[in-house]
DNA sequence: AGTATATTCGAACGAACGTTCGAACTAAGA
DNA sequence: TCTTAGTTCGAACGTTCGTTCGAATATACT
């Protein structure tokens, strides 16, 4: 039963801190506030990950390692580039779905500077910029020669797939839209086809839906 | 003088907390940072601002006010949606460049749960939405009809437009790209273009550059 | 000159911060 | 059974937090 407490314990409190973290920001959530909401005493913060920051690190380091999980399981050098652009999308909206408080912690801490964590943002984002090069390589794009016009889209990809999920407040205020498995499908979708055509393809013309 | 100093105070205090809160996150920074990088008392903090959330507020309100300004100049009921959409890109981009920090703090601090703010930000972001209704709208898209596309494409636009802001540290870490006038020119078409007819239409193919 | 109003500062407030430490407790091995 | 190593807790550490307050200064009006 040890075991599987002291392993409860440790995965309570980052539970509990991403959580908090996701809806506060890492800054303004105290270390009182994670160990009670958990239901542990604060010293277990210090023992079980070194520290407050140790929890953030920590966050860091799974959901990059989820990325790159989806990001190799979606982009396979044998299918088209629309095919992996769609399973891109696709992959990493099911991502933030099922892992959404680590992917907005994540996202929004990225940019902060702490320093203890710059070695290991610098080497997440070196991962990411190489999974983006090698995607964007199906269409012509050379990292080496391409580099700026990759630097410019790369991160655009990233940021539109995030735009839901950053844009939670401004969406939820009227109820109007539902925000189900079918919502997430089309907003892959859209997305998807807003990059490959254009926002014009990125939803049936009106005389075309009938 | 006095008219002078007691705006120059607060003033100085807005741009260093400003420049502050954009660098390590607004929960991070305390207002003693603050007072003492822009040389003066802490109190003044709570004098100016009636508090350091008043900093926030401010802060807020500011990039608002001047992204209706910039949206207003950028979209016209007269002009095409293909101009509206190079002008609106081409203005976010200069009026990131010209407020970095304060446009920052705002995409940065928009989702995070603080409560003196939510009133303001739901007004801001209802505001934001029908501006991009009225983008949209040159599409056939229609607010009341197309509710749910329009919730997925206009966040996605504006996340758009701050990715590679958000993604700095990414994109710094080798020199091999200078981000001069030139570099902005061509982020803010190459999303542009990427917007209106997909990421093949955002660079000109190998073949026709010569 | 004298009074009122508005700024600014430094000191101090109580509260909250992240961390550390000793004691209590558990489980496993000698 | 005794020892050892690993957990957990609550108390306390010293520091920093945001705010308040009285005194000092400057400005404007009488």
């Amino acid at each position: 039963m040890n075991d599987i407490n002291q392993h409860a314990i440790k995965q309570r409190i980052f539970d509990t801190a991403v959580m908090l973290f996701a809806r506060k920001s890492y800054g303004t959530v105290g270390v009182r506030e994670i160990a009670t909401e958990a239901g542990v005493s604060i010293s277990m913060i210090s023992y079980h990950f070194g520290g407050k920051v140790g929890i953030l690190k920590a966050v860091i380091s799974k959901y990059f390692s989820l990325f790159e999980a989806m990001f190799k399981q979606a982009v396979r050098d044998n299918d088209s580039f629309e095919v992996n652009v769609r399973r891109f999308f696709k992959g990493s909206v099911d991502l933030i779905r099922r892992e959404h408080d680590l992917s907005m912690v994540w996202i929004s801490e990225m940019n902060n500077e702490i320093p203890e964590l710059t070695e290991l943002k610098a080497h997440n984002q070196r991962q990411v910029t190489n999974d983006a090069n090698r995607l964007l390589s199906q269409v012509g794009l050379d990292f080496s020669r391409d580099k700026e016009i990759i630097s410019i889209i790369g991160p655009a990809l990233i940021q539109m797939i995030f735009s839901h999920f950053m844009s939670g407040a401004m969406l939820e205020y009227d109820g109007a839209v539902e925000f189900n498995d079918a919502y997430f499908e089309r907003y892959a979708e859209t997305l998807a086809a807003m990059c490959l055509t254009g926002v014009r393809g990125a939803f049936p013309t009106k005389s075309s839906t009938n």
